[in-house]
DNA sequence: CAAGAAAGGAACACGGGGAC
DNA sequence: GTCCCCGTGTTCCTTTCTTG
């Protein structure tokens, strides 16, 4: 009935025993992976536990030690309470080059993630570098004998005395429990801990907490509920865990987005050149030669540090290329409802197709800007030019006679193959 | 300069409270 | 009740600080 069911096929691979591969889009209702993959003929429900969870990060050992390890710690010992038999992936996407050498606070990540029996893909490591701890002592020796952080910082150490282990660590970041690299570091140093005891007490030291830190719904709160862990001289709080790790997702402006992208990229020539889905991934812009590169933040650096905050680089959703009409298409995604802002932000973009788009493609291309919408709403309310494409909530595909082409050719031939 | 740690920041989801 | 503003929380980086 020419309708999306908002379930992708993917096509074009065939394995034994894999008759069929469908994608759909999920929401996590607290720390949450970033793929789950499940193995079965019914769409999976919440309840039912997946074959593999896997989570994806851009961040290399070279950029930032801290969060190029840690940081993603929590999600696989949040996902353990709700999925103990779930294969764990970490995934390195590195689209540039990484360290040679992992640093020692690299290797100490891995080999804590490879303990708790995640698995590492998409880094070459040699075996000393990500082999599981064989035990507690050997843990803290590795953590202990590390460099020290300049003064003023608080190490992460792990000291144990007869049933007592204490580790140090700082939560505390701009006026709450925030602080990303060490939740990360700290749910993966006492999830290992707990792997070789399970008796000794824990207790974190040098947090920098105040009791009214300490929140029902934070997701550390969580992982000290979940591995009987204490905060020095504060009570923890019972979590209140979601009943559900996970549901469909209905809303959001990336449904629409990821849609036309992914029907672009399979129906027709074009292709995107960046894309920038989910809020805060880190993208590349791909050259006409191919090269990704990584896109600055700020129009004016010096400008946007010293207070003007007009000097970010305003980016769009999605950047599509048609080789056959040559045009370059920006597109910025919002809910039917933001469409008007969405329009707005059509004007940001001077900065991006001078900087980036002209000089890495040939001006053959013409460059174009549009927006596309998901939500509640119909394509006869459309009127302003500036929208190119609609997905509503109940699967309708609208376009229009302005539409950009490649849009045009996209729906039109999704509509033909599922004829 | 490299490494360990901390801080800065953008984008978005969500829930509460007030306005209508 | 519905709509919208606003603060909180989460995620994912990006950059900075300091010293061996």
């Amino acid at each position: 009935n020419n309708r999306f069911t908002f379930e992708y096929d993917v096509i074009g691979i065939t394995c034994n025993n894999v008759p069929k591969i469908k994608i759909r889009i999920i929401s996590g209702n607290s720390s949450f992976v970033d793929y789950l993959v499940y193995f079965q003929e019914k769409l999976p429900k919440p309840e039912e536990e997946p074959l593999y969870a896997i989570e994806v990060t851009k961040t290399t050992d070279g950029e930032s030690r801290n969060t190029g390890v840690y940081q993603r710690g929590t999600k696989f010992v949040f996902l353990d309470r709700y999925y103990p038999n779930t294969k764990k992936i970490m995934l390195y996407d590195n689209q540039i080059e990484d360290n040679k050498e992992p640093t020692d606070t690299n290797i100490f990540g891995n080999k804590m993630l490879t303990t708790n029996n995640v698995s590492i893909l998409g880094k070459e490591l040699k075996m000393e570098h990500y082999s599981k701890f064989k035990d507690l002592d050997d843990l803290i020796r590795h953590k202990n004998s590390m460099r020290r952080p300049p003064k003023g910082n608080v190490p992460l150490l792990i000291k144990k005395e007869k049933d007592l282990i204490k580790v140090s660590g700082r939560l505390f970041k701009s006026g709450s429990l925030a602080h990303d690299p060490n939740i990360g570091a700290l749910s993966l140093i006492m999830s290992s801990i707990r792997k070789f005891d399970n008796k000794s007490k824990i207790i974190i030291t040098q947090h920098g907490l105040k009791q009214n830190h300490l929140t029902s719904r934070n997701k550390f709160i969580a992982i000290c509920n979940l591995l009987n862990v204490e905060i020095e001289g504060l009570q923890v709080p019972k979590y209140n865990w979601p009943k559900k790790y996970w549901h469909y997702e209905e809303k959001g402006e990336k449904l629409g987005t990821i849609f036309i992208h992914i029907v672009v990229e399979n129906f027709t020539k074009g292709y995107s050149i960046f894309d920038n889905h989910a809020g805060s991934e880190k993208g590349y812009f791909v050259t006409s030669a191919g090269d990704m590169i990584p896109l600055q933040k700020y129009t004016n650096r010096d400008k946007y540090k010293s207070g003007d905050k007009d000097y970010a680089m305003r980016i769009p959703d999605l950047i599509l290329i048609d080789p056959n009409q040559n045009e370059i298409i920006n597109i910025e995604g919002k809910t039917f409802d933001n469409r008007f802002a969405g329009i707005n932000e059509l004007k940001d973009y001077d900065f991006i197709e001078k900087e980036y788009i002209k000089k890495h493609y040939s001006s053959k291309y013409k460059i174009i800007r549009s927006v596309v919408l998901y939500g509640k709403g119909n394509g006869t309310d459309i009127t302003e030019t500036e929208i190119g494409f609609l997905l509503t909530n109940d699967g309708k595909l609208e376009i229009w006679v302005w539409s950009p082409s490649l849009f045009k050719e996209a729906i039109k031939n999704l509509k033909d193959f599922w004829r």
